[in-house]
DNA sequence: GGTCTGACTAAAT
DNA sequence: GATTTAGCCAGAC
């Protein structure tokens, strides 16, 4: 019985379904916390099949872009929806994750 | 069962 | 300074 994987897709949907409004992360600090720092696209990839319900919008790269905003239907609609909870945006259609950065805890998991 | 891709990141060229 | 390769994990074909 070991679930090996499963149990690592788990923790990514935890952390991502943990983050506050108004806030954001990236990949690499979803993956860090996961136990897979060396891995980020595997978060990126848990992404792609993310469940519903889990604001996988709030989930950015570490340059700050809104890494597969087209995967969202709507290439606009995770800008709006970060915008619509107060997230703010620089000159170049960044997300300003210098205040808005949400770090998650191992221990919170 | 082997191969490839994937919403990332960092280092190398 | 910008582009490319390499690394990693897990699922899909």
């Amino acid at each position: 019985m070991k679930k090996s994987s499963n149990d690592l897709f788990k923790r990514v949907y935890a952390v991502v379904a943990e983050i506050p409004y108004g806030k954001v992360t990236t990949y690499g600090t979803i993956a860090e916390v996961c136990g897979i720092s060396s891995s980020p696209r595997t978060v990126g990839w848990a992404m792609n099949k993310a469940p519903e319900g889990l604001p996988c919008h709030r989930v950015i790269n570490k340059t700050g872009i809104l890494t597969g905003r087209v995967y969202f239907g709507d290439p606009d609609l995770m800008k709006e929806l970060l915008i619509a909870e107060g997230v703010e945006f620089t000159g170049d259609g960044r997300v300003n994750m210098k205040k808005h950065l949400w770090i998650p805890k191992s221990e919170d998991i």
